[in-house]
DNA sequence: GTCGACATGTAACCAGTTACATGATTAA
DNA sequence: TTAATCATGTAACTGGTTACATGTCGAC
């Protein structure tokens, strides 16, 4: 029936805003602090700037309503709700029949693969600090991992996501270890860094 | 010395761009085969648009230099060498004292957080799509190593790079299977999807 | 003569970021 | 009074994409 009344076509972050409203009506501060503590952790985290303009956009696509909540003990805001057309559209995105391809850069991967440019000592430093920023993270994954587990209810998508941080990080991890000790047997091969002489800045 | 010269703080494109100058000169048309199966295969590939204007804004910065290379058999064509101050440019970045965070966004991700407003079933299939996809990268991923392994000389940065791509993969392809699993039970559980009558649109 | 590879670009647009700007309320 | 949290936005910019536009040359 709807075929195509409309397909203003949305990017992915909008449905990101109008998703995590499908949880609970908020305000864009909200938004922000419950968007970095969720999607964040796997996407991404919009700047608060851009939440404020996607809640624009969806309010006048009429997929959210806003309202003015007046508050004493706190600066009032404006609270935004999904309506039924909101979760409509919701549905539809998230059980679109194609998706988009992931969008994934790296410039350490750039640096490694342009490494015959560089100083091997220093993109071994780069892969170490690599390695403590992921191990860091799949603590705090596996942290999260736990609460979802703990907790009833809805918590299995959460996990699934959690899930996928988990296993990116541990692929991560395992690749920055082995480059380092590739580059570590190639530096020593070919004699550059530590053993040659000043060369500090 | 240089210290702070200079830093007009070129992005990640720029220095992608004048790498793979830095192994031979081209045009900005080789550069775009060049860059879609090299870089492309782990990082990303920019749209030719964008390669020509940042061989503009190398050439500017006189990073590269530019020359009119005419030809009888072909259309005549503008190829770019880089330039000692671009090579040290590039060096410098390479090996940088700390990079930039990854940029990862996945719109599949997000539709599996978001799951509880759609379909199990849509779900899945999104899922086995991405699992047919990353199995497909996966082999031709495979066969880009076994190059690296039969060739001599600097394909070891080549090689930590398609390995990257390999892990990676492989963590995505774990974590399609595993989230169709659950997604299957859940399915089962609430009774949703095939098991129901119509709903075919 | 027209198709495909080679070759180079412009214009319009869009998603998204950073920095800036403002202001209420409360607790120290 | 001053800092922290709550709260909402604007302006300027940039990186990047798609679609469009143009043209050479050789092969069929």
């Amino acid at each position: 029936m709807p075929s195509d009344t409309q397909t203003p076509s949305l990017p992915a972050t909008s449905f990101a805003v109008l998703g995590l409203l499908s949880f609970r009506p908020m305000s864009g501060y909200d938004l922000k602090l419950f968007a970095d503590r969720s999607i964040g952790h796997f996407y991404w985290s919009p700047a608060k700037s851009q939440i404020y303009a996607e809640l624009r956009r969806l309010k006048l696509a009429e997929l959210v309503t806003e309202e003015l909540v007046e508050q004493d003990s706190r600066p009032d805001k404006r609270v935004y709700a999904i309506t039924a057309t909101g979760r409509a559209m919701l549905a539809n995105w998230v059980s679109a029949s194609s998706f988009e391809q992931d969008v994934f850069k790296s410039t350490l991967m750039l640096r490694v693969f342009l490494g015959r440019s560089a100083d091997p000592v220093a993109l071994i430093n780069l892969l170490q600090q690599n390695l403590d920023f992921e191990n860091d993270r799949l603590v705090e994954l596996r942290g999260m991992e736990q609460q979802c587990l703990v907790s009833d209810g809805d918590a299995m998508f959460s996990l699934l996501t959690i899930r996928a941080g988990i296993y990116l990080t541990q692929a991560a991890i395992k690749w920055s270890e082995e480059s380092m000790k590739a580059l570590e047997v190639h530096a020593a091969a070919t004699g550059t860094g530590s053993t040659e002489g000043g060369k500090t800045q």
